[in-house]
DNA sequence: CATAATACCTGACTAAAGTCAGCTATCATG
DNA sequence: CATGATAGCTGACTTTAGTCAGGTATTATG
């Protein structure tokens, strides 16, 4: 690795350690120690099981059920034996508790918007936030179903509508291609998958399902920020994995030649180009995969 | 600020925060705690001013002399009074501490390296990852001399040359353009001034003189990473001020319409268009400055 | 030149974080 | 169903970080 790659990944090192430190020391001004207040966020983030708490936290086993003693005590944390195991614990925030976490998440906010709004050229930062965000937690994006009329589904759908209307030479109108209902991608008759990244999606596909044998994949859209790192691939897998669930035999699809990575990438996952098999205007090239 | 926008930096600061957190931590596996470590690594990266380190890192006086105590026993650090004020003391490392500093720049480099390396995309990670940190870290770039020869100040120039071959029409050869010679951009005849951030340059501009009340700028370029932040006007107005500290009375430039960013900002600057002074092929616009 | 301010030091203290051995209750497994 | 593994708890402890009230020596200032 370049000496100078290594200076520019530390001087980004050291200039958001600076910031990370003044959130974290941010969580101190509402009178309780910052482990304590990193436990209420980590529960109020979802993380309920007290081993995983504390793997996420690194914590101690005995300092961990001191943390939560004392927030116990305080009123803002109820813990109950795990229903599956009766030597784990699951922890709760009480009202108290979810008040204190909805304080915490303020300021976190008001941190965060605190910075941005005075930050020029707050869409390039925030793209770049995310190019890091999104490199570092590779590793951490998750498939999962969702409703192709959840807003997380409708944010990716949107930004793939957007990206077509700049891509192909003719723009693009979802209301003139052959734009599939929402029914058609949910289970029974097909099925929606979003890449979720910490929360927010990053990639999604769809698979839209008439109850016969033959489905089309659809919708294949990946952020930018998150391009490279295999997710297309890993999408077009779980869409497939759910297509032989629904016992489909043959998969479709159709797409255009102004998006060459995406005809790279169905050719080298096992597709084979087929004849014209609809009278959508936008798409020149179409797909078929035996499963 | 829009709530996506929120949870997008969110993500990032979450992100990072495992990042950040495991490089400070990785200082832990020398025996000494984290206190200590951040003294000396502090003292090795040039803040010797005993008040000075106390600032940066955010010490109590007394944890200070405390850290420092503790260091001098161990071998890694000598403290003598400053020279110019009894009361304060410097710091500076013995040969010990050199080691151990270098240890623990080993380790952060390793760690950098890493990363880097298995970074699909790195190029694009490293210009976000610039953005992020210049952005930060924008009230911290400091304009300051140094010699158009030096290793810092080439960097910025062949960046400088690699964006005008990719802006100009017509190409750029520095070899068929008025290059001037390096001592007419070192004092007394000249300047040439660097913006550094973190240590690392992020724009330049030169003053070539050549003794008599008329001098040239050139060379102005910014990183594109720290462009947005009026970096351009402030080393225009150093410049101005050095070239008064020469008693040059008249500067002049030469510029081309392919960089319309430039232009604007001379003409808000307060220079004047005038006729073409020169025969380098590559200029299409001239201006004045009576200081 | 008296006085105030500054820079650092020391001692005495507290709070928070972390460690470790040993304990109980529960679960998994042959 | 004995045995070992697992999850969490408790008590006793250490280390680290941080605070605060004084103290000395030095410098700045009216």
């Amino acid at each position: 690795m370049m000496p100078e790659s290594i200076a520019r990944f530390r001087r980004f090192a050291r200039a958001v350690t600076a910031e990370v430190g003044a959130l974290d020391s941010s969580f101190l001004g509402r009178g309780r120690p910052l482990g304590a207040a990193r436990v209420v966020n980590a529960i109020g983030a979802g993380r309920t099981d007290v081993a995983e708490i504390r793997a996420y936290l690194g914590l101690d086993s005995g300092l961990m059920s001191r943390l939560l003693r004392s927030l116990e005590e305080e009123g803002l944390v109820t813990t109950e034996t795990h229903p599956d195991d009766a030597r784990r614990r699951v922890a709760r925030l009480t009202e108290a508790g979810q008040r204190e976490f909805s304080a915490y998440e303020e300021l976190s906010d008001a941190r965060a918007s605190a910075l941005l709004e005075r930050a020029p050229r707050a869409p390039e930062l925030l793209h770049a936030m995310d190019l890091v965000a999104l490199s570092l937690g590779r590793d951490r994006i998750a498939i999962e179903e969702a409703d192709p009329r959840s807003e997380a589904a409708r944010t990716c759908l949107e930004a793939y509508y957007t990206e077509l209307a700049r891509r192909l030479k003719t723009g693009f109108d979802v209301k003139l291609s052959r734009d599939p209902e929402a029914k058609a991608m949910v289970r029974p008759r097909g099925a929606f998958l979003l890449a979720m990244a910490d929360g927010l999606p990053v990639g999604c596909v769809g698979l839209k399902g008439s109850g016969g044998p033959v489905a089309e994949v659809k919708r294949l859209w990946i952020d930018p920020a998150a391009r490279g790192f295999g997710l297309a691939r890993r999408l077009m897998e779980a869409v497939e994995a759910a297509a032989r669930d629904l016992a489909i035999a043959v998969l479709r699809l159709d797409t255009n030649s102004a998006l060459p990575e995406a005809l790279a990438l169905y050719r080298k996952a096992g597709w084979v180009e087929i004849d014209r098999f609809n009278d959508d205007p936008y798409p020149d090239h179409f797909f078929e995969k035996v499963l």
